[in-house]
DNA sequence: ACAAAAAAAGCAACATTGTTGCAAAAGAAA
DNA sequence: TTTCTTTTGCAACAATGTTGCTTTTTTTGT
């Protein structure tokens, strides 16, 4: 119990260190509910989640550092609420690299990065380059089917 | 000149009355807005310029009922603009149907339906059903390469 | 362990965006 | 034109996001 906690924070520290991020409350906190969470998290979800204790100010600034450095993307929905999910790939400060695709429950809202599922090359039309192609399936959840 | 007026008038009335829509002056304007612009345009961009004439309310409501009658479809976007743009395919009050892709530009931020570009087929994981496919590509747009 | 310097957090004030209820106005129907 | 129905405008409010500045925390160097 106690070792699982000191690994758990040790691998905070780690991730924020090899970011070249200071280590703060704050930073700790809010990466710590990323890696216990599955799916996404919406910013709502982060400020009730872990605005009691911090501002909805540093939430702001915080999630645009992870942002910045490559530890969160965003994941773009219809509905005005910006999710956030842990990079899995090789994201880093000069640029994020994140290839997936994204599954937004119709159901239970759930918002999930199939990792494993790449984004699917896109021929465009003359005259357009592509840089970064974003792709959200909607439907139904392998835990509400 | 006069010709033209009337049937660009004409044309907003067709479509109104074939949603079942009562003719209004804010409806035609905004429904006249999209009908004259290439691309998307943010909720931003119709208060702007139909805005001065008409309510805030006006026109989220306005909008409201173009998407839920499928004559404007939402493109989903990572900036927290959501932006809106006309249904080609065949959407209606029951559903919409749109399968094309959509691109937004990183240098002008115009954001175009690329209506013969439709949604690739995507293998989800086991117990995930797919009902709905969004995809956006960012990129350099063929006005600003 | 301590002091100095740097970075981040908190706070307050503000701006923008979106929502709701209700009265007034506009549109459709007769 | 009159009546009925729908839509709009307005006001008030809620939620979301931004900025400047002060205080606190964290880091760094001794
Ligand atoms: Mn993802
Ligand atoms: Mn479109
Ligand atoms: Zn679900
Ligand atoms: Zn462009």
């Amino acid at each position: 119990m106690k070792q699982a906690k000191a690994t758990a924070h040790t691998r905070l520290i780690k991730i924020l260190k090899q970011n070249s991020l200071n280590i703060t409350e704050s930073r700790k906190k809010i990466l710590q509910l990323f890696l216990e969470q599955d799916g996404a998290l919406a910013h709502g979800d982060i400020e009730k989640r872990a605005g009691e204790k911090f501002d909805r100010v540093t939430v702001y600034r915080t999630l645009q550092t992870f942002v910045n450095k490559g530890i969160v993307h965003i994941i773009p929905t219809a509905d005005n609420a910006i999710r956030y999910a842990l990079c899995k790939d090789d994201c880093s400060e000069v640029g994020h690299d994140d290839h997936h695709i994204h599954f937004v429950c119709d159901n239970c809202h759930t918002t999930y990065c199939l990792d494993d599922i790449v984004t699917p090359d896109i021929r465009l039309p003359k005259g357009y380059s592509g840089r970064h192609v974003e792709m959200v399936v909607e439907g139904i959840c392998k835990n509400c089917k």
